[in-house]
DNA sequence: TGTACATCAGTGAACGCGCGTTCACTGATGTAC
DNA sequence: TGTACATCAGTGAACGCGCGTTCACTGATGTAC
């Protein structure tokens, strides 16, 4: 249903996606509570009136952007991951080489939701948060999948050092943030193989 | 200075202590941007007209409270460091399993600032991001002095690893929250050694 | 092909509310003589 | 010890502003005949 609408693509469609993409980015740039719809809707080219149009409430948004931009990070970071296999990276090698690559410090906007979010979870409404649990979920398969045979079960431990070397990586900002990224990627890859 | 100041504990300096108290907590709870300086002054007895006496902006006063609400923090892992230690658990056995307990996944607001706030640190301005960088090399610091002789280097991403698990059980909540700490503490001790 | 009308996406003004910040004032505390 | 005055912590009303949400309206799109 949602895939024969999205393929017929009308106006309203459009504009919807429109909305959602610019969302998307904004809750990674300034967090959940730190954008307003007026902004949000002017980004999108249109004036703040419209929004009830397309969504129930701000949370509605809220929820649709986390499952956007989660499936967004996804797609990049699959493409990323065939990439590096196809120069002779392990799975595992080329998923922290991304996750973890320098660029991620100042990516905010465009990079992993979980990272950009996850202290701010909680608090959300049930609505917003199932949305963001999903995409954890989501993370941790992706690293089981890409780690070796028989350390599989190590996964949501892997998913949490991901996530979090990103987040203090970001805090500590400059070199300091870059040392971490970099005694983490060679930490990870170390011990599960590269 | 400050500890005459301190100790001589005027009326308004125990005031400013009390605030700083009520705010440390509710930044953890309801974040950086969830919380008024009315409710904040309210919680501690006092109309919000007073609060310029005390602090020169809503910034400085983040910024303090989360200085106090690492320091605190600091001082509560010590004192179970001590008491682990006694019972026979190596530092870091007891850091692991204090930092990692079942019952930090419902105790943000008296648990470690970092996790309860990391993604939220590179949006603030400078007074309070400097604060809180603070904090994180604070944690990087106590991680390291727990870690077995030559595995020190790895103190960063163990960091991580802490402030990432807590991040993400606490997303998911319940038994798959509970789950997670267990498998993360397992995993941490299983490698460096309990 | 052309006209008349219904549908519908988006506009823009308005609402009630809570925010951070300011400030004139009050009433208690402490000091001087 | 008692009175007069200065200091100072805290009060409460007010400010300008941006928020999420609502709604009557507009103008373009699409359909019927």
């Amino acid at each position: 249903m949602m895939a024969i609408m999205r393929s017929s693509s009308s106006r309203k469609e459009l504009t919807h996606d429109r909305i959602l993409d610019v969302a998307s980015r904004a809750i990674r740039r300034a967090g959940y509570d730190g954008v307003g719809l007026a902004t949000i809707m002017k980004e999108a080219g249109l004036t703040h009136g419209g929004f009830y149009a397309h969504f129930a409430s701000r949370d509605a948004l809220l929820a649709e952007a986390t499952e956007r931009a989660g499936r967004d990070t996804r797609a990049v970071l699959a493409e990323r991951l065939r990439q590096g296999q196809t120069q002779g990276l392990s799975p595992f090698a080329a998923l922290v080489g991304t996750y973890l690559a320098d660029e991620q410090l100042g990516n905010v906007e465009c990079g992993c939701v979980v990272a950009a979010l996850a202290s701010e979870i909680p608090r959300q409404a049930e609505e917003v948060a199932g949305a963001a649990r999903a995409r954890v979920l989501g993370l941790v398969e992706l690293v089981r999948r890409s780690l070796p045979a028989g350390t599989e079960a190590q996964a949501p431990l892997v998913a949490a050092a991901l996530v979090g070397s990103l987040q203090l990586a970001r805090t500590l900002q400059g070199q300091a943030g870059r040392d971490l990224l970099a005694q983490a990627r060679e930490h990870l890859i170390r011990q599960f193989g590269g």
